[in-house]
RNA sequence: GCCGGGGUAGCUCAGUUGGUAGAGCAGCGGACUGAAAAUCCGCGUGUCGGCGGUUCAAUCCCGUCCCCCGGCA
């Protein structure tokens, strides 16, 4: 097993620092686990450290996506552990810090190992949604696949599309995945989670997107999109990156934009507690005592 | 000052031919195993502007007062 040490919170609750001031406590390197800060062309809007703070330790896994390529957390479990070994061979302790929840369940607790997808098959399957209605489709996976068509909902298109795309690819249902076919965790350690207050997020939420206005993340967006005009781009479906698309497309008013951007931050935020707090092995600390981690960090028993 | 229109949930508004009211958004709670910054689910008591009157019963009708928005002077 790869020791590490996890770091996850809500967006804006100052993880990043605390990150840094940790890997710094103990010799470690920062290893990023946010889906949306993978992309190159994105650094401002999506939050992704500053060149200080990447130069005051190596931060690794950040930047590397172009705006049309996929990320998924399966993959990012493969990118994550084969650096985690790699720093962990050379006497370096894994910093992993990121909001995608997901994304250290799997590294953490492992993830099915499913023959990958095939964008012909997705995209018939898109195609059947649109024509027929998610209620219908979730009817048929219901016959394939009674257990997991009952833990989620008739209209949630992605869960539903996922789950008979797996079905048609591999002719098994979804459910003999998930429990015969788990890749078990490489990598262990505490998982921190800074328990940042909603009330007290909010201001700090609304003056980021400031800050990142400020810093130009609306001439980010239009290079972007300079780059890669799809709107259906996977890059494009992060927060603030999709408002601020929306604007430069001329199909909403700046201040509209930056309303859009704050709700949908916030409500983002809320998601991310919702699942944090669902972890049974979550350490939860509030935001002012992220000074309290290298104590916390080097008490953890591997 | 006069003439219209309006005051109903945090916001925008619907509605009750009189039986104390409901949508969207916001907000809150939740689910989640390869798009997770994604995708989805659940939750609606509020002096129906104030005060009187009519009525078994008024948010609805009548009177009056207050406030907002137009128009005319």
């Amino acid at each position: 097993m790869i020791p590490v040490v996890c770091l996850a919170g809500p967006t804006g609750s100052g993880k990043s620092s605390a990150a840094l001031a940790l890997a710094e406590a103990l010799n470690g390197e920062i290893l990023n686990a946010d889906s949306r800060q993978v992309y190159s062309d994105l650094p401002i809007i999506t939050a992704q450290p500053t060149p200080q703070e990447r130069a005051a330790r190596p931060h690794h896994l950040y930047g590397f996506l172009a705006t049309d390529k996929k990320i998924s957390a399966g993959r990012w479990v493969e990118l994550a552990t084969a650096k985690a070994r790699v720093l962990h061979e050379a006497g370096k302790i894994p910093v992993i810090v990121g909001g995608s929840g997901l994304y250290f369940q799997a590294l953490l607790h492992g993830i099915t190992v499913i023959p990958p997808a095939d964008p012909a098959i997705g995209a018939h399957l898109a195609g059947r949604l649109n024509k027929e209605g998610s209620p219908a489709l979730h009817l048929e996976l219901a016959k394939a696949d009674p257990d997991y068509a009952a833990r989620i909902h008739p209209n949630d298109r992605q869960r539903i599309l996922r789950a008979l795309e797996v079905l048609e690819i591999t002719g098994r249902p979804f459910t003999w995945w998930h429990t015969n076919a788990m890749a078990p965790p490489l990598c262990k350690g505490p998982l921190f989670i800074i328990n940042a207050d909603l009330r007290r997020l909010t201001p700090r939420l609304a003056g980021r997107i400031e800050q990142m206005l400020a810093c130009g993340a609306l001439e980010e967006a239009k290079f972007a999109f300079s780059r890669c005009a799809d709107p259906e781009a996977p890059g494009w479906s992060g927060i603030g990156a999709a408002e601020l698309l929306a604007y430069v497309r001329g199909s909403l008013s700046f201040d509209t934009c930056r309303e859009l951007w704050l709700k949908n931050t916030r409500a983002y935020a809320k998601r991310q507690l919702t699942w944090f707090r669902a972890r049974p092995e979550a350490i939860m600390l509030p935001p002012q005592q992220t000074d309290k981690l290298p104590a916390l960090a080097r008490a953890y028993k591997f």
